[in-house]
DNA sequence: TAAATATGAGTGAATGTTCACTCATATTTG
DNA sequence: CAAATATGAGTGAACATTCACTCATATTTA
């Protein structure tokens, strides 16, 4: 017989997939239990109230994606490299999971403010890339919030495009020139 | 004396604010008319439900916005300057509006679909000027989704880091730079 | 069998919507 | 012109519904 997936991971796949599609004001308690296949009343047992479901949920997945971009972008030796090990990284993450990121995309103004200064988030990953090479020289001088948000705004959006099923086939496939497109904005600094 | 503002106009006003600090779902009828200085009722004579106001507010502002940018391209000659031109137009409205634009871009996802397939939208002014140069062999022949999404992130990303209070100043004088890299972009095709 | 876990009917607070009523203004009547 | 009548935007208390959360009871586990 199959091994009994434990209530707690039902719990979350139900909670994540029903935040991705109706955000999280959106799924009641008692959907979410529904399609967990647990009574309303177990939420509790794993959680103290809904809200801190959700934020738990948010943190600890945004925060494991951005420990994985980390470690592809430690991984290559120049930035142009690095970029592309990362965005493929982020994209492979929403090929294989795209309930879960579209939940995060989604939720990022509610509850990125919960989530301290100096934990690895992705953005906080792609700044330090970008601010680095700024600094090696590698890059022409320029406001690095600026480029982060550019960027950010680069490999984000053909996400979102997706997820509302406006691009065809795989992310992945498209990481190759994503990670082209953020480098040349990075290098477009300057006249 | 002042002048009396208009019912509607207030309650417009008040919707457009709370919607963008608390979501639709997180504005209350009760608390949309505290703030227009209505009664709740009110409400229901201008709109038939909370939810065909917000759709409503969405639509009518979205394509007021698509319809200023495409003036706004329709004045430049090449891409190049179209892109300036485009870019300076949206971030005027950022910034003399932010709540108007927080509302608009928190609410994408919830009502982008309820807008017919030919109407000016904000992407689909994008997605013309961008396929036209492609064309016209202005632009290394590529995918126009794609680079439509990855220039819509450059330019957004940006306003919604300066919605939440990541960058100092005015978005207007970011404008040349974002133009500039969402040209980069878009020239990046190809290896 | 004792502890841990799961159950789901029940609860009270909050919400969107309704509707009978008010009253300042506009129109008609004599 | 003054009185009578009609209008409809505005009101806010009342209503039905939904929701997150509780807790007494049942089931499972070790």
């Amino acid at each position: 017989m199959a091994a009994k997936i434990p209530t707690k991971v039902r719990l979350d796949r139900a909670a994540i997939s029903l935040f991705a599609k109706l955000q999280v004001d959106g799924a009641s308690t008692r959907e979410i239990a529904a399609l967990a296949e647990i009574a309303e009343g177990t939420l509790y047992r794993h959680y103290s109230s809904k809200e801190e479901m959700a934020l738990s949920l948010f943190i600890r997945h945004y925060l494991a994606l951005g420990e994985a971009l980390n470690e592809a972008l430690d991984q290559a030796a120049t930035l142009e490299a690095g970029l592309k090990a990362l965005v493929k990284r982020a994209y492979k993450q929403f090929d294989d999971d795209p309930e879960l990121c579209a939940f995060l995309i989604l939720h990022q103004h509610r509850y990125l403010s919960a989530i301290e200064e100096g934990e690895p988030t992705p953005v906080q990953v792609l700044r330090r890339a970008i601010a680095q090479a700024i600094k090696a020289g590698d890059l022409p001088k320029q406001n690095v919030e600026d480029a982060v948000a550019m960027v950010l705004g680069v490999l984000l959006q053909p996400a979102v495009a997706h997820t509302y099923g406006q691009l065809k086939g795989t992310l992945t496939k498209r990481s190759k020139r994503v990670a082209q497109a953020a480098f040349a904005v990075l290098q477009s600094a300057k006249a």
